[in-house]
RNA sequence: GGUGGGGUUCCCGAGUGGCCAAAGGGAGCAGACUGUAAAUCUGCCGUCGAAGACUUCGGUGGUUCGAAUCCACCCCCCACCA
């Protein structure tokens, strides 16, 4: 089976320039380098650039060259791509910070090793940032048309919305793109660039500008955008974002957000991130259907997932974290079972003179950033969501001493049937 | 530089002197139903609170008993023109 379709068969292919040329050009023999681009707008990537990542790891895996270009340089520019609004520009510093922050964990995925095949990370910033403006629009801007430009539905969007226009930064934006291409098929021997759908403009033109002015052939592979089935943005949880980072995204959480995956999607989803063959997809999702309630397929996609992100030992503390939360009976378990949850569920740490003195248990639903603010902490109560310790609580008064913690150590707060924090006496 | 249109609570978006903490929608949170799913229904959704009080509608200063709403100046965004 070849590259695009295995693409096709994980639903991760959405287009492609000429199939038949790109697939005898990666059947060649010999390894074809290829990239990807990466947003440098966090210093962590997220598990929406986890896909483009892991599509790097599958190429590179067939026996080809990734190279992983951060945008320093671009980034400072904003592509304008499938978005709105203009972006905010970033600053030099934090630029640099993000874009350090993405080369480690990007280096955590691929096989960085010497070699015909080696992963590498680059930052245009190294060509973009000492090109001279005149020399640019003389040798590259000259083969841009801004007619065809202003066509591109990118831009169009943005040309035809009144509330919203485009300024001439961002509509630079394609070049520089397109720059980079050219640049990596010049100085690593770059044919293929791969991104999401939205990419499909600015890597067209990117081949485009490689064939008029080196006279070379290059490929493109976009891949679908994600979206879930109830069509809210992929990768987002009632905490924000889910990161990479564990220091940001703990296992816990990391592994929790793809149990909840909803039943619409964890087949696809399956495909799209894991590398499990898609037999034993096929295999999950009968299983699944044969008893939904076991949610057999979300559990075993957060297991393959979270073992890739956070290793052998971060799946374990999700695995046992989650296993002590949901397991029931909190009262049952040992304070040993509760400290290793800390490592990984949120925790506040309460000090425990303050604790004699007792504490309003309003007011530590608050102070411990379990809630965001103490009228949410009452309304939470009043509507029956909250328990201490996994037994209801509602009276609103109440004042927490020695006598409610667990183990002599410990309090559970939850809110619902899923958001927990332990509380830790110091 | 000119003309016109804008900047409202997380987002979109109503509101043009008191009835406005501010319609409606979305997002979010909780409850019911469930399977740590979806859909649906219900409640909540500025802060503190028992009531009530306090802060908020780009900024600053005015007018007024009273302003998100009127006036002045300023800042920012958008469109068209130059």
């Amino acid at each position: 089976m070849n590259f695009i379709e295995e693409l096709k068969e994980r639903e991760l292919f959405y287009a492609s320039t000429d199939e038949e040329k790109l697939v005898e050009h990666l059947g060649s023999g010999s390894p074809t380098t290829f990239y990807i681009g990466f947003d440098p707008t966090a210093d962590s990537l997220h598990v929406g650039s986890l896909l483009q990542i892991l599509l790097m790891v599958r190429l590179q895996r067939r026996g080809h060259r990734p190279v992983a270009v951060v945008g320093g340089g671009t980034g400072m520019i904003g592509d304008p791509s499938g978005k709105s609004a203009e972006r905010k520009l970033l600053d030099e510093e934090s630029l640099n910070t993000n874009v350090k922050g993405i080369e480690r964990q990007l280096s955590h995925f691929l096989d960085m090793s010497e070699g015909p095949t080696g992963a590498r990370v680059v930052n245009n910033y190294d060509w973009l940032g000492r090109m001279g403006y005149i020399e640019f629009l003389r040798d590259i801007g000259k083969f841009f048309s801004v007619n065809a430009m202003i066509a591109k539905e990118s831009v169009k969007n943005r040309l035809t919305n009144r509330e919203q226009g485009i300024s001439y930064t961002e509509f630079s934006y394609m070049l520089l793109q397109s720059y980079d291409f050219l640049h990596l098929f010049k100085h690593e021997g770059c044919t293929l660039q791969m991104g999401g759908s939205d990419q499909w403009g600015n890597i067209t033109t990117g081949i485009d500008l490689i064939r008029r002015l080196e006279g070379g052939v290059a490929h493109g592979i976009t891949i679908p955008l994600l979206t879930t089935a109830s069509g809210t943005k992929f990768g987002k949880t009632e905490a924000g974002t889910v990161w990479l980072d564990a220091e940001r995204t703990s296992p816990y959480q990391f592994y929790q957000f793809w149990v909840r995956t909803e039943d619409a999607d964890v087949i696809k989803l399956l495909k799209n991130f894991t590398f499990l063959p898609i037999e034993e997809i096929h295999a999950l999702e009968e299983a699944h259907n044969a008893q939904p309630g076991a949610r057999i397929a979300a559990k075993r996609l957060a297991e393959e997932m979270t073992r890739m992100v956070h290793g052998e030992e971060g799946l374990q503390a999700a695995q046992s974290a989650s296993k002590a939360l949901f397991g029931g009976d909190l009262d049952a378990l040992s304070a040993r079972a509760l400290e290793e949850c800390f490592e990984d569920v949120p925790s506040f740490a309460l000090d425990a003179d303050t604790l004699s003195e007792g504490v309003p248990l309003i007011s530590l639903l608050a102070d411990s950033g379990f809630v965001t603010s103490r009228g949410e902490a009452r309304r939470l109560m009043k509507q029956g969501g909250f328990y201490l310790n996994n037994k209801a609580e509602q009276d609103q008064e109440l004042v927490l001493t020695r006598a409610h913690l667990l183990a002599d150590r410990f309090m559970v707060l939850r809110a619902g049937k899923k958001r927990y924090m332990l509380i830790k006496t110091a």
